[in-house]
DNA sequence: TATAATTATGATAATCGTTATCATAATATC
DNA sequence: GATATTATGATAACGATTATCATAATTATA
């Protein structure tokens, strides 16, 4: 865990008058040195490994946690499984998807973000947020896929 | 029910070896005459007017024949919700959704689709499908919302 | 038009991801 | 170290959706 967010983490804890668990502080850890889109199952997973009697709920609970100091985001994919993204140190960005292998890359264009910013005044909207995903294949499931 | 749209569903009943039960056909009519993005729950609720004692397994039935025409399309939005949209007569777009009430428009912005063609080209992905959700307030709840 | 075969329907159980509850363990405060 | 409070794990509950099963409706067959 890369220090300025552990001083995150911890700050918000002692904020909030929370103790600081091992198991969460672990988990927490896991999920900030793991640089993808993991969803609870996949980090339950690695936390099973770290602490082999770890609950589903402590996972749920730690990312709640992660969430509450701004330290990761909750997204909800297509099928329907909640997956977390870093957010410290990670601009806006959407994402191209890769649904072959389920490879996440975050990207931005400025020009897309202006012109979105545009369509919510055409329309007359105060905008808030927005989400864009793209899906594809990546190069390297495509030179696979041709190769078979 | 548009007689197209009828056809449409019609020809893909008999394709399928399926039977024409009243209560399908009487919710897909109630979803095709309803331009909106109902959930599952909110057409069940349409549909109990018409027939008191429809059971929900029959809504997500219908919807799941209605999809599988190609009449309509299932979106997951970030509460985990499903919702269903047309898709007859309607091209491609991405939705503006106010964030008050609710309320879903469609929109297309074509400089928006070409940059993210370009967008794919330029990480190397073989572009399949997007989706752009753009979440604001709407003209009508802004002013409301000054209003008070 | 009976009858047989098959799908549609409604009630309900099961499923999946997630959240809540509760008893116990760990941590912090005094 | 005693006390209070949070963290944890096991498990129940939850909401949305899907599967199962008995029965009703529809279609095919005679």
């Amino acid at each position: 865990m890369r220090p300025k967010e552990e001083i995150i983490l911890e700050n918000y804890i002692a904020e909030k008058g929370f103790k600081r668990g091992a198991q969460r502080k672990g988990i927490a850890e896991i999920f900030l040195s793991t640089e993808k889109h993991l969803s609870a199952e996949e980090l339950y997973a690695l936390a099973k490994k770290k602490y082999p009697s770890v609950s589903f709920a402590t996972v749920y609970r730690a990312l709640k946690v992660l969430c509450g100091c701004g330290l990761c985001r909750e997204l909800r994919f297509d099928d329907g499984v909640s997956r977390y993204e870093h957010l410290y140190g990670h601009e806006h960005h959407d994402h191209l998807i890769c649904t072959v292998c389920g490879r996440f890359v975050e990207v931005t264009d400025n020009a897309i973000e202006r012109l979105q910013t545009k369509l919510f005044k055409r329309h007359d909207f105060i905008p808030q947020r927005h989400r864009l995903d793209l899906y594809g294949i990546c190069d390297k499931c495509g030179k696979k896929r041709r190769a078979d």
